[in-house]
DNA sequence: AATTAACGCTATTAATATCGTAGCAGTTGT
DNA sequence: ACAACTGCTACGATATTAATAGCGTTAATT
């Protein structure tokens, strides 16, 4: 009974917005999405850049981040994000804020 | 060389930072904090606001989402955000917008 | 021109993560 | 007492990711 109070206060979750966070608990993606906010990067500086990504899952990635117009690949100098990816780095730069205040990673 | 200009100038990723995007990059977890949102849920509820999420994996996310203290368990209540939740949460909203301007999921 | 190095990317197998289902033990409500 | 609900665990099947090696191409160097 609580329960179905609470149910209809709850705004469900938009199809969108579940895509958006099911991408984004996929491995690297956001990382790649961070190593690339000040400028492109070629296939292997992203993968030095995320320290220790497999190719395969880099390349799926980078595959998917396209699909989804968040980066575009540009002839000569790799990968870069585009106007929506420099959107979406903006949240991730309040992540960026965010984590300084959390419990060091190192405590774990 | 342009790759030892480009390092240059790039700010290191951040172990912090690191740390949240790698556990980001784990399925569900945002999923969970994005349907706490509104408040507290039980384990049950929690499962059926995520869709299709199978309990084991609910449960190890809970406990490293407790031990990240971004959530908190509640006698009676179940799981609800903590004061640290609530301002990642406040990130996720930016998410959400974001996702609104993206192509369609359905599109691919 | 020949050589070397860097490039993007693929292939392969092993390790790990997640799924899907069933069910248990404890609590709550009737 | 009973039924329904709770948080949670166990298990085998499936999917994802890791780790490494290396191919074919291009660009720079000698």
């Amino acid at each position: 009974m609580a329960q179905r109070i609470q149910n209809l206060r709850r705004a469900p979750t938009s199809p969108r917005m579940a895509s958006a966070l099911d991408f984004s608990g996929r491995r690297w993606a956001l990382r790649i999405i961070w190593e690339l906010r000040v400028g492109p990067l070629n296939f292997r500086a992203l993968q030095a850049a995320c320290g220790r990504i497999s190719p395969s899952v880099l390349q799926r990635r980078l595959h998917e981040l396209r699909a989804l117009q968040i980066i575009e690949k540009i002839p000569r100098l790799g990968y870069r994000l585009s106007t929506g990816g420099e959107k979406l780095f903006q949240v991730l730069a309040q992540l960026d804020k965010w984590s300084m205040d959390m419990p060091d990673p190192v405590d774990q």
